[in-house]
DNA sequence: TCTTGATCGTTGCAGATGCAACAGACAATT
DNA sequence: AATTGTCTGTTGCATCTGCAACGATCAAGA
């Protein structure tokens, strides 16, 4: 129980009372190894899964084998296609496992349902997840942020102002790989590295393997 | 009153508590003209926006002055900054009225704190508005669906399916002007009409003004 | 009626980008 | 020690895309 109090998702309710809560939302856990899938997004998912530990990543693969990562999930986070995601027309989207990781898994009806015992908890765990969802479209919004730009350039300085940002500093470690990071920014990765090299050599960033420095050439279109 | 019961986020509260909610969530509401700006997201904007009437664009514009738009706002929509976005460094977020419009505003924290009346319709309301919410994530997961495309037919294409999948029919009108849409899937206004001609020249879509079908052609990667 | 502004449609051109292909570094595994 | 797989870094090349610029059309307003 006390591991489930730590969940945001869980903020606020009393630990006694999360036995009778993960009954009445048909709790079940899962575990998975690194690369394994999640689950799919293919309609059948009713559930809203919470990340008790490890990462893992929402992906979307096309026909044409393309790869999309579409969002990340830490410890903590939840992923679910009940909360707006979906695939269209052979696109496959999945949850896929990055590090070892521990699910809970809470039936969405039953959290949405009116509950007949008007238990106290549960509006404190549906304002919880608002929150939770709330900051899904905050990342979401960075993404289209990014995309939205019309050059590599552009895409990663509005990606690395955006991670300074949210850090406060002007220095800090990719999430992940470069490779993981054109994918990200839906480019082609040799020609984001030629950016990158241009952006080094311009004195805009710095870049040593994942770490980060955004330059002082930064202020350069304020 | 029954303006309001109308409302998906009123779904489910009965028309005489309607009045008391308002009280309770400090309602106020604004009149917009077209083109107006009706709030900007600069920090100061606490409160949930419900369109009543008309329709809204969610709009970004950087400092180098290009316009994003980040979400359409129909009838019924909800929009408000303390649902997810910000704007970063410089750059201006705000919702500009397109068709004339009503606005229904309620306090965010008035919404989220617990009630010490523990209304009934309090916990209909928020459920409601997760709902709202995750529709939301799930237009911010189809913009990015096409966002994250390479190439500027891929998003057109991309854009067109989900739009076709969405009224289930291969015909249909664009929701806005293509230059409107350019900016959507964020890429070059003449660039975008050089490659619909060859989309059109190669039978893959028929367009004529705003409306578009999908052609034969449409299976070809399949 | 004339003007204004928005949308649509087109073109030339330079530079950016995607693609394919390769090689080295590194870690994990056999 | 050999192998496998992933990540990094690079290059050549064909093509795509952004940009600037122009003209036509249309609707709304003066």
């Amino acid at each position: 129980m006390e591991e489930y109090a730590a969940l945001p998702l869980f903020a606020g309710i009393r630990e006694e009372d999360v036995g009778a809560m993960l009954a009445c939302f048909r709790a079940r856990r899962g575990s998975y190894r690194s690369g394994e899938p999640v689950c799919e997004y293919d309609g059948s998912c009713r559930e809203v899964g919470v990340l008790l530990e490890g990462t893992a990543r929402l992906v979307r693969i096309d026909r044409a084998g393309a790869q999309t990562i579409l969002e990340h999930v830490g410890p903590g986070g939840v992923f679910g296609e009940v909360l707006g995601f979906t695939s269209y027309y052979g696109d496959s989207v999945f949850v896929v496992c990055e590090e070892e990781c521990r699910v809970l898994y809470l039936d969405y009806a039953h959290i949405m349902q009116r509950c007949q015992k008007a238990c106290g908890y549960h509006s404190t765990l549906v304002r919880n997840m608002f929150a939770l969802v709330t900051d899904q479209i905050c990342s979401l919004s960075r993404r289209v942020e990014v995309l939205s730009r019309r050059s590599i350039r552009e895409k990663l300085m509005s990606y690395f102002a955006i991670q300074a940002g949210e850090r406060g500093r002007e220095e800090f470690l990719l999430p992940f790989s470069l490779t993981a990071l054109a994918d990200y920014i839906s480019t082609d990765r040799s020609a984001m590295m030629r950016e990158l090299r241009r952006l080094r050599e311009e004195g805009l960033v710095e870049i040593t393997g994942r770490r980060v420095r955004l330059g002082p050439g930064d202020k350069a279109e304020a």
